[in-house]
DNA sequence: TGAATTGATTTTGTATACAAACGGGGGATC
DNA sequence: GATCCCCCGTTTGTATACAAAATCAATTCA
């Protein structure tokens, strides 16, 4: 958990659990660390420059998030999933991202509103451009907004982990300029129910929404 | 001295870490260790006859579920929520049964149909008696097993974990004996949405069971 | 030749120690 | 009498060491 803010001179507030935590999930989002790919605590540490105590930490709690996996006596693996298992973690996730939705129309105020659009904007610009990359964080941040916009932090921090946790499958889901504007026209209708505060058709256009990018996820893993 | 005052012959394979967190869970289910309340690395590591490393090991998992607070250099706590805060967790709750109860609709077995059948004759039972200890164990083991029966482990591990969250909050919720039978016909209504496979009034139903109780959290606590 | 035993290595869990950072209390100063 | 500062205890984070259990390999025995 965050334990407190910045750096001052040499020496970080943060501990070295977390940073090595933090690095560990940019180096698995970035595919640097593949599925299936194993950790040790001693190599860990080593590379870090620290003894296998913070290491121990930070594994720990990623394997508590699902990121990791624990083999049984064989040491800690990047999380690795079957068609099957990586269906039904979508399918948590869908509900979850429907249920945010849900309740952000019920729950609109004006700032989350403003956020919302914003976000959506960034997300037309990079489609239109056909920037993957942008696109990919442009998306991301629309999401978040939703999100924070439930007012309800604790469903949004489900929703976060999630979201992180199938970061690496749904990298690659995109693969054409056209896909990514099939996912912004896809927001814009979210978008509309969200703020015509119809929760019903707010859950429902989420669910449409995410299904179609998670066929696609599939169809790339 | 490490992990061997346990088993005499087999394997009794559960770390130390792993009984702390359990026994401390319990306590707080039970009521014995109070919201608010300090708990201290070395009193425990004393109380459990083990060093600090296991019970950092329990009380970090703990405050990574929401159980347990990390107070600002001043120890770890039992998690003490205002009522706003509270509200939010059962939102989050409720939305989250709502998608199993949706899901369940969707893909309803034989088999769970009977465990799920199972269950609620067990709540009735207890609700008739007026046993309330014995209404809340029926009344646990059918939310459980509708996470079973939404097929999907990752669902029914966040909606297990937020049931374990809010177990100190929902224990005194029951007050008189027409507050079980109205809890048990609140069921019943739900059963008959999820049988019949629409899903939508399933999920609705859920909320309205779950919202029914949470008011009477709300008072109680 | 195949199976079982055993020894070494790895992995995991725990103990203990140490260092840094924060908070509070007591004393000094005005 | 109030305020400020410094010191000290407590808490937290990390390092290192050790012990048990499990895996792997090799060797021995049937």
């Amino acid at each position: 958990m965050p334990r407190s803010s910045v750096s001052s001179t040499g020496h970080n507030r943060i501990s070295a659990a977390q940073r090595i935590g933090q690095a560990l999930l940019e180096e698995i989002s970035a595919g640097e660390l593949r599925p299936g790919q194993r950790l040790e605590e001693i190599g860990l540490a080593h590379r870090f420059g620290v003894s296998r105590t913070p290491v121990r930490e930070a594994l720990s709690r990623l394997t508590a998030q699902g990121i990791l996996v624990q083999g049984e006596r064989r040491g800690v693996f990047v999380a690795q999933y079957t068609r099957e298992e990586l269906s039904l973690i979508f399918e948590a996730m869908h509900e979850i991202e429907a249920a945010c939705a849900r309740v952000v129309a019920q729950r609109l105020g004006l700032l989350s509103r403003t956020e919302i659009e914003a976000a959506q904007a960034e997300c037309v610009k990079a489609a239109e451009a056909g920037d993957r990359t942008a696109y990919l964080r442009a998306n991301e941040a629309f999401h978040m907004a939703i999100y924070r916009a439930t007012g309800n932090p604790y469903l949004r921090e489900i929703a976060s982990e999630f979201r992180q946790r199938t970061g690496p499958f749904r990298a690659k889901k995109f693969d054409g300029p056209e896909s990514l504007l099939l996912s912004a026209r896809s927001h814009q209708a979210l978008i509309n129910d969200i703020f015509s505060e119809d929760s019903a058709a707010a859950s429902k256009s989420m669910r449409d929404h995410m299904t179609t990018s998670f066929i696609q996820a599939l169809k790339a893993n």
